[in-house]
DNA sequence: ACGCAATGTTACGGAGCTGTGAAATCACAC
DNA sequence: GTGTGATTTCACAGCTCCGTAACATTGCGT
């Protein structure tokens, strides 16, 4: 199911997106502040952001502008009332994917969230990774190396899993831990860098490691 | 130079966007009939596609339904006077990505295709940028010379990535000093010289440095 | 041509990051 | 409870990177 952060403070709104996007199938958190925003993407990893710009406290840009600094790469989608063209170049500067003005109907609303996601899902079911002699089957949770296969605890698997996804892209462990962990990183630990090291030694058989270390930004699959 | 498809047959507005995005760097395609961008489509394999709905012949609809069938997976922004909440539920139900309701202002029309592009990156790529030989991949943080990889430090991309940035124009040290190491004081300090020498020796390889010296203001990426 | 200031270059020590093995803790089945 | 395997934490070694200093070179005004 999909993850949806709606970060909206005018309750009777929230409640009707919540309700139209429940029904159509979606897992919807809500916050009404955006501290509390930030916090819930922060820690669960939501796959879409939906924005209002005029919230109390910290104001939807800040908010835009701590997510992106705090490395959630979801979509966003602002919601706001403010029309200007301004506005709207504003919040895509700061990495919106879609701008939509108050009021609208709910159908173009849900269909805008649709196409949002539609772009950000690398992982359809029974999705196939390879690179090299690496085979990832997403769906049957299984890695082989040289055709043959290879024993992955479910973390070591998730932890790959998550890389493959952006292959090639920069990962940091802050992603990492959101993503596989699902929880934020409060106190530094050495975890995912131990989790690395073992995947490494399954992964990589005495070549050159497919996981590159990116000093003091995280990680990448080659 | 990411490509553009532009399909629209009112030949002003054509000329105005073509005009638009080529200023934003943009390599435009040009169709003017569904049928010509079908072809173009098929044949150049565009990052984005730009589409009007009312063309003669053949209507936006069914050349948005032929582009998908074709398996052409290039984000499709609609371009169109049709505003009608039905029109737009059609077209992202099709596969758009965008729907834009005629008129609308540059900016907020060249901020949308940005953030089209942002998100389909066509190999885990996300902004490129090319200086002669080099080339600097933002979302890998990779560097490339004449095809080679090259080994930067963090340190030493990110100022890499600030010149870039930039493209050609000068930015003094107070500049690079705020946007790579984040200081606040100008103490006076060699330290961004000497980084500059370090990234010259591994980005100009052999031949006439890159990075431009202006005596006194800073420096500069050719 | 000369002197001075700005910049280029090199070297080095400290700080901080990462890799890794081992110990501790947790989860769960029996 | 016991045992097993997975996961987290810890400690430490090794290494990269960064800032600074020291010296060399360049460019500019006179």
């Amino acid at each position: 199911m999909r993850r949806v952060l709606l970060i909206e403070d005018n309750l009777d709104l929230a409640f009707g997106l919540r309700t139209s996007l429940e029904i159509e199938g979606y897992e919807v958190l809500h916050a009404e502040t955006g501290m509390a925003g930030l916090v819930m993407a922060g820690g669960s990893a939501p796959e879409l952001v939906v924005l209002d710009l005029m919230l109390p406290e910290l104001n939807g840009y800040e908010v835009l502008k701590r997510l992106r600094a705090a490395e959630v790469s979801a979509p966003v989608l602002i919601l706001t009332a403010k029309g200007e063209e301004a506005d709207k170049v504003q919040g895509f500067r700061l990495g919106a994917d879609d701008y939509v003005v108050k009021p609208v109907g709910v159908l173009e609303f849900l269909a805008r969230v649709e196409a949002l996601l539609r772009r950000t899902r690398p992982d359809a079911k029974g999705e196939l990774y390879r690179f090299g002699q690496v085979e990832i089957d997403s769906e049957r949770r299984s890695v082989t190396v040289c055709g043959a296969d290879v024993e992955l605890s479910p973390l070591e698997f998730d932890l790959l899993h998550a890389l493959a996804r952006r292959r090639g892209g920069l990962v940091s462990r802050a992603e990492l831990l959101r993503e596989v962990w699902g929880y934020r990183a409060e106190v530094e630990s050495r975890t995912v860098d131990t989790h690395i090291a073992k995947l490494r030694t399954k992964i990589d058989r005495g070549t050159e490691s497919r996981i590159v270390t990116l000093r003091k930004k995280g990680y990448r699959l080659k």
